[in-house]
Parts: structure tokens; C-alpha cells; sequence
DNA sequence: TGTGTTGTCGTAAACGTTTACGGAAAAACG
DNA sequence: CGTTTTTCCGTAAACGTTTACGACAACACA
């Protein structure tokens, strides 16, 4: 059905070795040729056998990402991760490269899935997500010589992959700093538990913040949960319940805050008015909540487009001719101000 | 680095054809060396090159799966895939095939990427979400006789392909019912614009209903806006504004509701209160709002899986000797009633 | 013993590319 | 005109599998 390169070769009277040279943009052959094997491609409606090309060249042309459901609730997942593969995906079709997407099983922490593709090469490259602080999938594929990239920082592996990443630590100050400003000195917080990176980043930032202004840490306005509304309603009411009452919380994440304000709304405190509340990474729903809800803003999708960019600059098969990779970015979260502090 | 065949071979000084063989458990190989192959592979970490497997076979053992940003909102996109995905891949990968994704650009609704995918052959088939009452990617793959599957059913191309959906007629029918029986009358509708099919069933079923009910129809008392929190933000003061204002809403979509509640919340409307809400399609968001929102719970993950399995019984390669094609399932949706009615 | 059957395995072709190599013709140069 | 260089193209091998085919030995049966 699909037609071949020796079709082409069969159709136009020659050999399939210039013909392939003309389609991959070789030097040696006539301009003239190279015209006529184009306009044949066309006719023919010929486009190259990935299969083959792959065996051939040694390199299947397709990244994974592993993508993973909530962890704690499989019933629903991240929306975060949509805009973020628009981009990445984009950008990598450009190149002619496709995205597989390997999901997580709940609990492996995707050991075995990443150990499968790995082993059985069905990628050139991995892309991670949800980062922890000490991540055994990095080691993992930096012991392996496997290619990967990150969305989110870890401690693992040094500094020898691309890595890109949003700066919790200034955001998480930036939300100290703000509501300071507005006359709040009780400031929670609630992040994820299990060692997601972004979760300690937060943290810090809110933490020298606080010292910053003078205000001492106080442990019992900071409380872990799930990352999603149903960690969030769980432990909101550890932290408000404090002996000295908190005036404001920030939230590492849209779900959570969720979760928290039906958590104080069961409690009859209203968030915005007896409450401020500030979601580190903002979403849609931060904007439709009532109040609205005052977040950081990431650009996602740039995002996605600027680590496959860097993915693909440190594959040598795909790498320009540019100079030093860069191996490291962290992007800005903007501040959206609205109506929750 | 990865082993081939030829060094099982060479190491156990037998032919590459044995070998193969006594991998693929065909018959005609002693007993006794299929175990010392199977052993050799295991000890030399063997794992069959897949670039030579697919270009030898015919086949690339993987399945692309459409997946789009919301339309009309390229910042997020939809939650409700993930879980979804998450079956879907994980029963596709129980038969060693992938998951390719292919993101959608904003605007083309993926024609251009889908004839790609099936031009150079990169996946064994297709899985389409979002369908439209009227799917052109229903006619080309028809057309083309690309195998594909369908989450959500379409006009389109007859009964000649799995397809798999939830009963969002039924789900308008019984919002409506159990509006109706709390007293309600005046019940308005909520649904995506773009000719997205469960649009049209859940609009069948509540106008159905309604009928039932000796109630008419009102024009008034429908709107269509995009499909998320801005579509329900905008479209939902159209309806509150009608002459004689309704006193129920349903919405097709979290999104949309969460949406909606916002522009009440603005109007001064509270809803639970003042107006009574109900969601089609539940999320962890329904739940957690306050009011909390009673709503229609898919289950995401069993449907992604059932959906793979169907379309691996449909697919020649992958087929078992089981009976029939199933090529149409419908899933019942379970209502959750909660606060906001 | 001759013939047919069965079990096991090696050989080699094929899938669709890419590319190293060499050769023929044309062009350039003395 | 002879020699060298350049331009262009064909040949064939290679990537790692799967599988049709045939070969050979062992065995059964007459």
C-alpha cells in the first residue's frame, strides 16, 4: 500500500541509493535529479518507512515521557501536564520525532516501566516529571548512559542532563513577601508529602522569607498532605486549628487549595475575607474559584517547547551546530493577583 | 550495547533462526534448547530490537492516541484523559504495544497530524477522543481503512469500528428527573458549543425528559459555550437573565460549572441556595467545591482499558480466537448527590 | 532393506532504509 | 591531447528480525 523508496527508484528509472540520497539532501546528486525524485515523492505520496529507517540508522526517532496519575488518588491526574505536552510534543515533531507516553503504575514509582523502555530501546531519549529531591530514576538512567531530561529539579544525577524548572523557592518567598506586606506575621503552609522536589524548594523560600521579616518558623503552620483535594481537605484543618490561628495559608498547588477551602468551609471560616490564601501554581481554576484565587502563574507551554529543545541539543543524532549545551534553566512563576488575600 | 540474536546465537553456538524461534515458542525446537535459549537471554539481558521486529513483521506495535488541549483554551487542557490513558496504556502495554500521543494543534482539529501518523505508518492504529457528531477523522480513517477506536460515539462511518461511550443521554434524562422531583420546572442546560457529540445526547435526554414531564422546552433556558471555566463563566448570565429565571441548571461539565458559579457568584446568586446545580460529568472538583456538586461519575480508567481491549480484538494481528467483534459499548454514568441540588 | 514420517535445525531471503565504495563520464587543467 | 579532478550515480552491504524451505537424522512400518 504505502509506497517504498524502490517504488520511487522503479518509477523514475534509477537506483535506489541516489534516490534516497536526493531525499535525505546528500551533496552528490544532480539538482536536476533531486527534482524529479522530489516531485515523484510527491506524486507517489511516498514517505519513509520508520521501521526501516530506524534499524537502519540506529535510533527509533520517538522520546517517552513517563506521565503519572495522582499519586494517592488514581481517579484523576494532572491537568498540569497537558499544555506542557502540547509544547513538548510540537516542538518535537518538528524534528520528526514522536512522544510515547509510558504511564505510571501507582506505586512502582515507574522503576519497571522505565527499566522496559530502556532495555528494550524503544525511545532515544525519557523525559521525567514530578522530580523527587533524591530520584532513583535518575540514577537509574545516568548509570545506564540512557539520554534524558527533567521537568523539575532533583539532587540526583549532578548536573549532567538538561533539567528545566519553575522557581518554587522565589515564589514561595514572593507569597511571604506579599502577604508581610498586607500585615500577616501567621503564615501556613501546605505542600505535598513524599519528597517531590518542588515541595522543599517551596518550602525554603518560604521559610528565609519568614526569617527574613523576623518572623520565627513555626512548625505547626506546616503540614504535608496528599497533592490533590483530597490531601488538602485532610490537612488544612491541622494547621488551623494551631493554638495561634494563622491569618493566611499558602497552598503549593491549585488541588490542594481546593481542598483546604471546603476544609475551612466546613469550619465556617471564609477564605479571602477571614483567611487569605495565596496557590503557588496557578491554573484556571484558581481564576474561577469564588473568591479567586491569588496564584503564580507558570507558562507551560513554553515550557514543554524549551525542554525539548534542550533534550534535543544534548542528543548528538540531533544536535545543531551550536554551541555549549544548556543544561539547567529555571523559569519565573508571575504573580496574578485576585481577590483570596 | 544491547544484545542481538546473533550473540544469543554465537554464545550457544546454534543458528539466529533457532533461536528466534525458540523465543517465539514455535513448535518445531527441542525442549531442551528453548530452555538453555530462554536462559542465554535472560543472562545476556536480551530484548528483541523492535525497529527490526516492526520492519520484519509489518507491524510497529504501537497505538496513537489523539489527544487535544481544550479548544477555544490552549492553557489547560482536561483532566478527564488522564485516567483514561492511564487503562488504556496499561492494557495495550500487557500486549507489548505502545502509546503514542499525538497532541493536536489548536485550530486544524488534528487532520493534518492524523494523516501523518497514518501516511508514515507510525502507529497499527488510532484512538480518537472528543468526537464530534460529524467526525471528517471518522470519514478519513474509514476511508483510508486505517484501523482506529473511538472514545464517544459519532454519526460518522457506520458501525465498523469499536467505539466506546458513557450514556449521557440517559445522564441529562435523569438530571432532570431528579430535578423534576424536587420541585424544579424551570431547569436550563449547559452545553459545549463546537458540534461535540455528547453535547447532542445530553441534550436529547434532558429535552426527552423534559417532555416526559409535560414541561416545554424552553430556548431560553439553553446555551452552548466553549468547553471550560470561561465558556460557563460567559454563556451562564445568558441564561439567568431569561424572563422568568430557572430555578435548576446542568451543566455537561465540571469546568463549565465551576465557571458558571462564578458569574452567579457575581450576580449575587448563590448556588444550593438560590438555585439548584448539577454537573454531567463528576471530578474530584465537584466534590470538593462548596457547595459541593452533585454530579455523574464515569469510571475513566475501566473504560480505557475496555476500550483497548476492543480495539485489540479488532485488530488482526492482535486478535485472540474469542467470538464476535464487540464494536459498540455505552457505560452507564452513576450519579453522586451531593449539596448543590 | 526400502519407504515414509517425525523432530530438529541451518540456510538464506526478505522487510525498507542508509551509506561506504568504486566507477564512468564530464569537466578542468597542464 | 593526456592527465587529474569533479560530478554523479549504481552496487551492495548492513541494521535485527522472522520465516519458508530444505536437509539431515532418527524412527516406524511394511
Amino acid at each position: 500500500m504505502a509506497s517504498s523508496i524502490h517504488d520511487l527508484a522503479r518509477h523514475l528509472n534509477i537506483s535506489i541509493g541516489t534516490v534516497s540520497r536526493a531525499l535525505n539532501g546528500r551533496a552528490d546528486v544532480n539538482a536536476d535529479t533531486r527534482q524529479r525524485v522530489l516531485e515523484a515523492a510527491k506524486k507517489l505520496n511516498y514517505s519513509p518507512n520508520q521501521s526501516g529507517r530506524s534499524l537502519r540508522r540506529g535510533s527509533t526517532y520517538s522520546i517517552a515521557f513517563m506521565l503519572q496519575p495522582h499519586p494517592g488518588d488514581q481517579q484523576y491526574g494532572e491537568p498540569f501536564f497537558i499544555p506542557f505536552l502540547t509544547g513538548l510534543q510540537a516542538r518535537l515533531a518538528e524534528s520528526g520525532l514522536d512522544l510515547i507516553v509510558v504511564m505510571g503504575a501507582p506505586g512502582d514509582y515507574q522503576q519497571e516501566r522505565l527499566r522496559r523502555v530502556v532495555e528494550t530501546r524503544r525511545a532515544d531519549a525519557v523525559v521525567l516529571a514530578w522530580t523527587r529531591r533524591e530520584d532513583e530514576r535518575i540514577d537509574y538512567l545516568t548509570e545506564a548512559g540512557f539520554p534524558f531530561a527533567t521537568l523539575g529539579r532533583s539532587r540526583s544525577g549532578g548536573t549532567t542532563y538538561p533539567s528545566l524548572d519553575l522557581d518554587f523557592e522565589k515564589a514561595g518567598a514572593d507569597a511571604v513577601d506579599r502577604l508581610v506586606a498586607r500585615g500577616h506575621r501567621r503564615i501556613a503552609a501546605i505542600r505535598p508529602s513524599l519528597d517531590l522536589n518542588f515541595g522543599y524548594l517551596f518550602l525554603d523560600g518560604y521559610r528565609k522569607a519568614l526569617r527574613r521579616h523576623g518572623i520565627e518558623v513555626d512548625p505547626g503552620l506546616i503540614a504535608d498532605g496528599f497533592i490533590n483535594e483530597a490531601g488538602g481537605y485532610q490537612v488544612t484543618p491541622r494547621v488551623l486549628l494551631a493554638k495561634d490561628r494563622p491569618t493566611a495559608i499558602i497552598f503549593n498547588n491549585d488541588a490542594m487549595a481546593l481542598g483546604g477551602c471546603k476544609a475551612m468551609a466546613e469550619m465556617g471560616i471564609r477564605p479571602g475575607q477571614d483567611i487569605a490564601v495565596i496557590v503557588i501554581v496557578d491554573t484556571p481554576l484558581c481564576r474561577y474559584f469564588s473568591p479567586a484565587l491569588t496564584g503564580f502563574r507558570p507558562s507551560l507551554e513554553p515550557m514543554g517547547q524549551r525542554l525539548a529543545e534542550m533534550l534535543l541539543a544534548s542528543l548528538p543524532a540531533f544536535a545543531g551546530e551550536e554551541g555549549p549545551r544548556i543544561m539547567r534553566e529555571v523559569w519565573p512563576l508571575e504573580l496574578i493577583a485576585r481577590e483570596s488575600d
